[in-house]
DNA sequence: AAAAATAATTGGTCATACCATTTATGAATT
DNA sequence: AATTCATAAATGGTATGACCAATTATTTTT
């Protein structure tokens, strides 16, 4: 194993040889070495370049396709991946999603964001910016008549990504982009929920339109509160959807204890 | 390998074997057959267990590891970690931590998330919450008249940890505590900038001691304002560190192309 | 009872072999 | 010359068996 000794900022020496390797290739990659879409030399000769055994040089692979860095096809070689970070990998954040007793929280925080996003958004955006939240917003609104849930939650994800880009802060959209995904499915849930209620979705419509005239007006006060405003009303509904689902879980626990 | 079908919200079948039985080994250890502190059972004889061959098991086994699911020790065994998720396995958030450029971003994130912290955290603490704040702002003011910047940085972010701990949201607590681990570096040069203009430390200080009342006072308005500022005052130095960094990174550059 | 030595267990690494899939190459056909 | 097909080579995936290094358990000695 080549000396990492005299390297600016060196971290604890890895226990493994495959995670040695792990961050080699992972540096490698981040500097461009190894481009997005770029196939990696075959396992053999790479083992043979670090010098090491192949099932070892396949753990660093493994872990590196496991966190979505890499992708490999059987004979088909091994490359790197063209969309780095597609699943948010972290494990804790996975066990969160699947206990409805964090369900809240996660929403909360991803409400609180949102809060932010239009702040600096409200800051920051360009005309380019606001020309597309415009339009984004307008997108949303056509999908409000419908009765499809899933469509309305894209297009609602679509216009609260375009404010986190807005924003210009790229931790901000990559964290908000991640959020969004682990709560796709309880977001959808909670639209479908509302459907029923007409006077929630002109609530809704309208604190929208807020937002959207707050950030377009270039205030981060105005939107920072209208995002509040917002983040109030959706709570009041989802604590109420959640406490629903409570029940209906625990009924459900009942039934299949019985088997 | 045993049959998934039936399953709800069947993910599709992973292509590896390694992957199958870390998928296993994961469901083993969210339902709670592995528990956290737990020791797993030898590698050879989960190998025979699965019916797979040792080195697919221990890929499987490298992965979880990797994600901090697993610890393991070379003679002693493999265990259920007991602090899930200690590290950030987001492969674009590393990236992004060793751009220089996006590290502003990083710190503007983390500290919208601590006004977060705050509000909700004035909103929400309990009388052992406020307890515990004063006395970790206590052992934050103690580091001052000290010179060591490592130790400052650790009871800065304790007390801020704390605050997220109050704020009764276990996401933003997670997220926090990953975001200040993958900061921790930024925020030591940081401190160590700061130890040379006393006026600054005054104002931290200062800033520090207001975030604490309004959040013993409940004021949750009083508490965002108050991050706020303290917000835009760590940007300030911060925009000022990193414009100096950047030059030094240049100069490094030219240094190390001449080699 | 405590310390030291020894043995067993466990994780880490490696070499080699073979299987399954994909890709490249050359021959045959149109 | 272009296309198709068969074959070989390359590549990733999995397994077996061996050995090394670290840790833990057991036995022996003091």
């Amino acid at each position: 194993m080549t000396n990492k000794e005299n390297m600016p900022y060196t971290t604890v020496r890895p226990r493994r040889i495959s995670d040695a390797v792990m961050e080699q290739l992972e540096t490698m990659v981040a500097e461009g070495t190894f481009k997005p879409g770029q196939k990696l030399p075959a396992e053999r000769k790479l083992a043979q370049q670090f010098g090491v055994s192949r099932p070892s040089l396949r753990e660093a692979l493994q872990k590196m396709v496991a966190r979505g860095l890499l992708v490999s096809r059987q004979g088909g070689g091994t490359y790197v991946s063209s969309e780095i970070g597609s699943a948010f990998s972290d494990p804790l954040l996975i066990l969160l999603v699947n206990h409805p007793e964090f369900h809240y929280d996660l929403l909360e925080f991803r409400h609180a964001l949102e809060g932010l996003s239009a702040h600096y958004a409200a800051l920051r955006s360009t005309a380019a910016d606001k020309e597309l939240l415009q339009q984004r917003f307008d997108e949303l609104v056509a999908t409000y008549p419908a009765t499809d849930p899933e469509k309305e939650a894209e297009a609602d994800a679509a216009f609260h990504l375009t404010i986190a880009e807005a924003a210009h802060n790229v931790v901000l959209l990559h964290v908000m982009r991640r959020l969004l995904g682990l709560l796709e499915r309880s977001i959808v849930d909670n639209l479908r929920s509302l459907v029923e209620r007409k006077e929630s979705r002109d609530l809704l419509y309208e604190q929208h339109k807020a937002l959207l005239d707050a950030i377009l007006a270039g205030d981060p006060e105005w939107a920072s509160q209208m995002s509040h405003d917002h983040l109030v009303f959706v709570e009041d509904g989802l604590l109420e959807l959640s406490k629903r689902e409570t029940r209906v879980r625990r009924a459900l626990r009942r039934v299949y204890a019985v088997r």
